[in-house]
DNA sequence: CGAAAATTTGACATGACTCAACTGGAGTGG
DNA sequence: CCACTCCAGTTGAGTCATGTCAAATTTTCG
């Protein structure tokens, strides 16, 4: 497998932390990559989520089902972005959600005692996480923010403007249970542009 | 101003990180005390948000006003709890948020400069706050959830759940605004029980 | 006690959902 | 290479939860 691509986590470390070549190895050390096909589950309900996953190829979603059997879909992630289930991760409880790759992709892996240990190894670890989580939680509230006050067509022109990418790569549907709306509305939203 | 409140801060973070009485010190150290009336504004729009407050004993909410001017309210805090603008602190660009206390309040409050220094003096700290804004992205994560998929009903039958103290001190409006509900649709939902 | 604020109630409007039918393009097999 | 199936996406009609606006009532607090 392409060496090369490791690089990707490296780079994306490196812009919140400044890593010397010895931490670098140490990191790469902790991580497994895995190839993956398309439409593949990395977690499903039930299982303890085993793994973090840093995705340098590919794409992946999270989601699952509620109570009267629909599906909802929590995140959807491309390359350089992770993706998990943190809640079961840390708490090592059985998840509720699936894990599932949208395309053929490249991940590279952590579990949770390897990660203790990497702390431990390489404290601007702790550092970057710390950070991550800060911007996930920030974001995450301003999309909580958007979901509440704004309107489904809203939302939606934020979404094209931030992510256009991802629209091209991934089902309507996916992105319409993403943004909390029927596929029917957001089909609707699309006409009238 | 009583001295035994601080311990309350202690307390909390050695529910996640393992404190020595050194460490305990510098971190007491660098935070100071601050008590605030009722209704007393932290931080306005414009303003660059200066601190992260541990709430010791009162609360107090963020919000801001939409481009109609309606008032939405992102987070009520109560005591053991902190509260901030942390797009704003982190980056130091100016708020969109108001932060006002709710009742007569005792805080502990950080400036972004000296929790730098607090990380490096006492790496503990960036450890405890990797966990915290770990948890903080999970539950944000979980309430964007049941905003977009629940009902107004089961929201707010949720939040009296795990949050009945915040009912007892606070207007419903706010709680209303909290939910992302009309204060009109919880009074109905209320008068149902 | 009285003014101001918070909450409740009523009437009505509406954005978005549901369900069902239809369309069109992608992939499959004869 | 053409029919056939399948699935995502679209369209239409009807419904419902929740919002809006205005008025009435209750609570709060100086």
């Amino acid at each position: 497998m392409d060496e090369s691509l490791d690089h990707k986590l490296i780079c994306y470390i490196n812009k919140w932390v400044k890593l010397d070549p010895e931490e670098e190895k140490k990191i790469l050390a902790s991580f497994e990559k895995q190839a993956i096909k398309k439409k593949i589950k990395l977690l499903e309900p039930g299982q303890v989520c085993q793994y973090i996953y840093f995705i340098i190829q590919g794409g992946a979603r999270s989601y699952y089902h509620d109570a009267k059997g629909d599906e909802h879909i929590y995140q959807i992630r491309l390359e350089n972005n992770w993706i998990s289930d943190l809640e079961s991760y840390f708490s090592q409880q059985p998840s509720k959600f699936y894990l599932e790759t949208l395309e053929e992709s490249i991940v590279l892996r952590i579990s949770p005692e390897v990660l203790e240990n990497l702390y431990e190894e390489v404290p601007k670890m702790e550092r970057y996480f710390r950070i991550l989580f800060q911007k996930a939680y920030i974001n995450s509230l301003a999309r909580l923010n958007s979901t509440m006050w704004e309107t489904a067509e809203e939302r939606y022109n934020e979404m094209i403007k931030e992510n256009c990418d991802i629209l091209q790569r991934v089902p309507q549907t996916y992105i319409a249970s993403y943004l909390g709306i029927a596929p029917e509305s957001l089909s609707r939203i699309r006409k009238k542009k």
